[in-house]
DNA sequence: TTGACATACGAACACTTGTTTGATACAAAC
DNA sequence: GTTTGTATCAAACAAGTGTTCGTATGTCAA
């Protein structure tokens, strides 16, 4: 029945993976147990070890894959502005604010990525060093090289660094705190909420970077 | 030889309070057992339950006590300045960042603070709703009655929740994500460190309510 | 002394945890 | 056919979980 000899369309290490992310986003690592994971999976206990070794490494497995790869996904908007011969620093911004809080994943998909690393940013774990390392590091410089070349001023390294920060931290807490956010405003996070917040985060980074320059 | 015939000056339950808060932040609800509570407090297994009832109700008391607390012990200095005649945007916002970055807590207590809150701001658990209620809410009332009194134009009050939410995430962000922080700039949290930052959020917060109006 | 009450403590409860083991099925290679 | 390797699954493991129970200890009032 099957198109190809091999291993069918959707196996068993992919389906652990979804699963788990999706838990862990949601409970915590400590929140959720292995035998809820292969429940949903839809398989039984022992494929955890079988395909992970571990708990632990099944963890840091939906960081290494899941994770960076929509990391990379994300960036990849600033990248491609990168290689533009001029934008502006409202272009940067604006951009940067849209990867993270309306980009090509899904809604579903957005809030999974900052509940899972928000988890991590208070505690210095084996996940929270790969993703800082390999998601956070090169994503703070590449932000920071992009203003560098189109600021009309020079800005020091450390005030933009203090810059993207903030930004950071509004992106985040956007997407993860959203029970604050809609209790605070009363909006759901429909397609326009979620404009108005790109376009708030911009105006709002954008004074910050032009204003606090000029003083 | 103690002063007096009533009980001891440190019972059970302010120890029970203090160690279930500082491992609770730092490792979060699931990943605390009571054992581990109450070795740390120096007492026995059976004391959670006999002066809490419960784990959770161990946890819950932690927020409406301790948590609380300090809250209000934040939230003072607003409601001292809204009590003068005349005070600026900067004042508020500056006031609003010092409460949270460098107020009268040690800093051990101000980290706590945003951990603690910080786990719950992803879910809708019943530690969320006390403090979205109790804190959060007449905080936000507050912020968003001082800038109406003092700022030149009028603001709608949609767009004054968005200012709120962004400086909020800022100061939360600073708080309890120490890690990236420290990894990102390479400065460790001392005292000119701090006021760096509540400079910078100040400056930031004070562009974006000007700026984003004019425009 | 007697009784009542609050607190403290050890031991056990029933249950869940992550991990391991051994058996089974199935396909490809020799 | 036999062997080899991969994947699946049930069952059990030891350790840890929150909670409960019974009892001891101390203090104060009658």
């Amino acid at each position: 029945m099957s198109q190809e000899h091999n291993k069918q369309a959707d196996p068993t290490q992919e389906r652990l993976l979804d699963e788990a992310e999706r838990l862990f986003a949601d409970k915590g690592y400590d929140g959720v147990s292995l035998r809820e994971i292969t429940a949903a999976a839809g398989t039984h206990l022992a494929a955890v070890n079988y395909h992970f070794g571990s708990k632990e490494n099944l963890y840091l497995e939906v960081f290494r894959i899941r994770y960076m790869e929509r990391a990379r996904k994300i960036q990849q908007p600033l990248v491609d502005l990168e290689k533009q011969e001029h934008f502006t620093p409202e272009e940067v911004v604006r951009t940067l604010a849209k990867a993270f809080l309306s980009g090509p994943m899904t809604d579903e998909e957005r809030q999974r990525h900052s509940q899972l690393v928000a988890r991590e940013m208070g505690q210095q774990s084996k996940a929270f060093q790969l993703v800082s390392k390999e998601a956070m590091g090169p994503f703070m410089e590449l932000a920071i090289r992009l203003w560098q070349r189109c600021l009309p001023q020079g800005m020091d390294q450390e005030r933009l660094k203090l810059v993207v920060l903030s930004i950071f931290s509004q992106v985040l807490y956007f997407n993860f705190a959203r029970p604050v956010v809609t209790l605070a405003t009363g909006r759901e996070y429909d397609e326009e909420f979620v404009d108005q917040i790109v376009e708030h985060i911009t105006q709002f980074a954008l004074c910050g970077l032009n204003g606090g320059n000029g003083k």
